[in-house]
DNA sequence: ATAACTGATATCATTTTGAAAGCAGTTGCA
DNA sequence: TGCAACTGCTTTCAAAATGATATCAGTTAT
């Protein structure tokens, strides 16, 4: 255990643990995408590096936001799963989620999601939570309906299609 | 307007802002320490160097969330003011602290105003964000009773005060 | 057999960080 | 009228972090 911190106000210690451009990227990708492999958080949005995501993964694994197991279907995949101290992020995610979409130059496909969890309130967040709990701490069973997730990525996919409906006509119409 | 980001994601554009180990420190300081002074932001808890301060400030400047102006006492003195879209990191600001205090070794009189902000909730954090905007973007008028600064500010006092007692006392019965 | 896939490492140039000292003024006090 | 303390920075330079690219040894599906 190494107990070098600056200070240990709460504030400069989270910020000492994901106070760089990439290790909360990898939660998101986990939270969000469901990624859970190496090769999967690699082929982010914004193009991290091998190295980058090595050390990162360490790391995070090292101050106990993640955990890795064997893949029985691979002998060299690994899975990496989130712990309660990563899950309990979901509610931070989405005030920077919905702090960004205000105040910085967002697209639309790819706010929607911080959208959805903006208008759906601590209640979606506890559920998206125990969805989480359940993937990745195992014990509780299956959830009824569709999955939180589920539901973001496919408020996704909808405006991905119109889009490409639009550019379509546009196109067209030219 | 330089417009080269990593991705349009509300996350990353959050994290290409104050994805760093020193700019939310410098926010803190402001909000809860009601710092406002190059000099005074120097004598942080965490020792942030003038340089690193220097080049924060310009960055945060550029992107909106302070604004810099002449104090009428002093030519060389200025002001830095928090915009809307920093106040608006408060709740951020109290989950940060909430999840820092949960998982993290933090100090109980560092951690104390985070204990507060957790419990005072939405509400209390509506209020503080109402009093910031009365001192950093002007306008309305003065707020009743003690600040939730002064107020936080005080119990983080009162616990230095019960720390030094005890200390004390542990060195008088030894 | 072989091509694609697995989670990483190695290399190395570039960028960022950060401690320390210094600077050109301004102000308060003797 | 001096002079010390204070103002917001800037400069310098070493060390550390970042990140693109190539590569690796082993595994699996075809």
């Amino acid at each position: 255990m190494t107990d070098d911190h600056r200070s240990a106000c709460p504030i400069n210690l989270s910020l000492e643990v994901f106070g760089d451009k990439w290790s909360l990227l990898i939660i998101r990708d986990m939270i969000f995408g469901g990624k859970r492999h190496f090769r999967e958080l690699l082929r982010s949005q914004e193009g991290i590096s091998s190295n980058i995501l090595a050390d990162r993964l360490k790391t995070l694994l090292e101050i106990g936001m993640l955990t890795k197991s064997d893949d029985p279907s691979h002998k060299q995949k690994a899975i990496y799963s989130l712990t309660e101290m990563a899950i309990a992020l979901v509610p931070i995610m989405a005030h920077l989620g919905a702090w960004g979409r205000r105040y910085l130059p967002v697209s639309e496909e790819l706010s929607i999601r911080a959208q959805l969890m903006e208008e759906g309130g601590p209640a979606l967040w506890e559920r998206f939570m125990d969805e989480l709990r359940a993937e990745h701490l195992g014990g509780s069973g299956a959830l009824d309906g569709p999955s939180v997730r589920q539901t973001l990525q496919a408020a996704y996919e909808e405006v991905m299609a119109r889009k490409a409906k639009e550019l379509e006509l546009a196109s067209a119409g030219s």
